[in-house]
DNA sequence: GCTTGACCCTGACGCAGCGTCAGGGTCCGA
DNA sequence: TCGGACCCTGACGCTGCGTCAGGGTCAAGC
């Protein structure tokens, strides 16, 4: 006959383990001796492993419980289950270790040098402070969810840069900020925005990766909550053919167009 | 800016989960509006994916802040070690799968077929209940910690019993375990024994896998605790040249021996 | 102007799976 | 007979939030 410590020993568990699972009726409680010890038999042993086998494998106590009164095919089934788990923790973890390595690499700052050149680039072009932190609030969100497609998303936005009418539209989309919906000079905006749309040729955006269209909602929905002509600007867009903004794209009906999505110039 | 639910639909997280990150020093508390909400800027998107990514690889909260505050050195090599971990727990995942497989395979009894049979056959062999039950709590221990060796051992046990010499030993253990120390039959006992041992050919031991040295002890201990006349059996097989109960083995200095260990007819 | 529903606030308790006192009694060897 | 290693019950502590409770706020629709 065993003691609680002896018991406990053999299974590789504390004493305050094997007194837990009694508590929780994992583990039925033994005979007493005179003293009120709790004297065990060799077939506890044997439970109390089945029991941590199972603790170990991540189950919780009360799943044990059921497990322990199941029938065989329910226990079957049972570790199928587990063994499943078990799999996808395992995948969870490898990607948690390249998620991680990935914070280590990058040197923790909320943007890439390249993003940081970009702005700084934007504000060299006299655009606002306004807009420049506007656009750097966006990209910060995007780099934090999709640091991997920073580069190209910023190459393509360098090019952009480089054609001057686009830098106009930075401006003006400055102007528009402060505008009632209503204000005429959207309408002369929007169209300058269409004609860049259409400039821009399907190759430029191969191997274009797709922003998640969660995070491009949550962002359209930045847009729309800070600037009260937002809802105006989106329908002008619509009107001429080009659906959201984060990530423009062409409306089917109006017009067949590549499937690669867009990448449009953001403010927030 | 951002309210505390965007900031955490951002991060994929509850607005619990920053409230809690504030709590805990994690999360600086942003400035508030003028009706008490919280409102953050996107830079906090960058901070809390960062925390989440630390917390969710499962480095513990306190362990984050540190991380939060510490230089870029101390930090690389805090993901090390986070990465060492992540490694070891899949290799225990892996681990734990094979485990619950076992489990699963066994029929989840306390003693395979084989050790039921071998004890139905001490009952034949007229060897007394209470010795068939001592057998049986020390098997289902082994069994529980080493259940793939129970095949190996049965048979080793089945083949002893072939020999009628050793089924008489069984019936004088069962005598000696009322024995006081000082019995004198004793004597005769251990010398039974000791031609039994003398008598196996060390190629009848080939591949004998070895019962671990914790276990062995653990089950001594139980046989010394539960038979008076133990500790002077003992005394008398080290006379003899053997030591050991579980794992009864020559000693070195009287018989240089085979290196295998040998399971002996056990008892508690 | 009023309601409704979706937010926001603080404070507090609940949960698992034990660790860890506290404040006792028991057993065994020297 | 003493000391140290066990055993007992009961209760609080810890982590990382979930989940009320009991409020205020805000925007939209009627």
């Amino acid at each position: 006959m065993l003691t609680i410590g002896q018991l406990a020993a053999y299974a590789g568990v504390t004493v305050r383990t094997v007194r837990h699972y009694h508590a929780k009726g994992l583990l039925p409680e033994p005979e007493r001796d005179h003293s009120g010890y709790r004297r065990y038999d060799a077939l506890a042993v044997a439970e109390l492993i089945k029991i941590r086998t199972l603790a170990e494998a991540g189950v919780p106590l009360a799943r044990v419980r059921e497990l322990l009164a199941a029938g065989e095919e329910e226990f079957a089934a049972a570790v199928a289950e587990i063994d499943r788990r078990l799999r996808a923790e395992i995948r969870e973890r490898q990607r948690h270790r390249e998620r991680i390595a990935q914070l280590a690499a990058g040197d923790s700052l909320a943007l890439p040098p390249e993003a940081v050149a970009y702005l700084d680039r934007l504000r060299d072009l006299g655009v606002p402070e306004r807009m420049v932190a506007a656009e750097r609030d966006s990209w910060v969100l995007i780099a934090a969810q999709q640091p991997e497609h920073m580069p190209l998303y910023m190459r393509i936005k360098d090019r952009q840069l480089d054609d001057p009418v686009s830098v106009r539209v930075y401006h003006e989309l400055d102007a528009a900020i402060d505008c009632e919906p209503d204000d005429p000079s959207l309408v002369a905006l929007v169209d300058e925005m269409v004609r860049q749309l259409e400039a821009i040729s399907p190759e430029e955006w191969e191997g274009n990766a797709e922003i998640p269209d969660d995070l491009a909602e949550l962002l359209d929905s930045v847009f729309l909550d800070s600037v009260p002509a937002a809802p105006r600007i989106l329908a002008l867009l619509e009107e001429r053919g080009w659906t959201g903004w984060t990530k423009l794209e062409p409306l089917r009906a109006h017009q067949p167009a590549p499937h690669t999505a867009r990448v449009a110039s953001r403010s927030s």
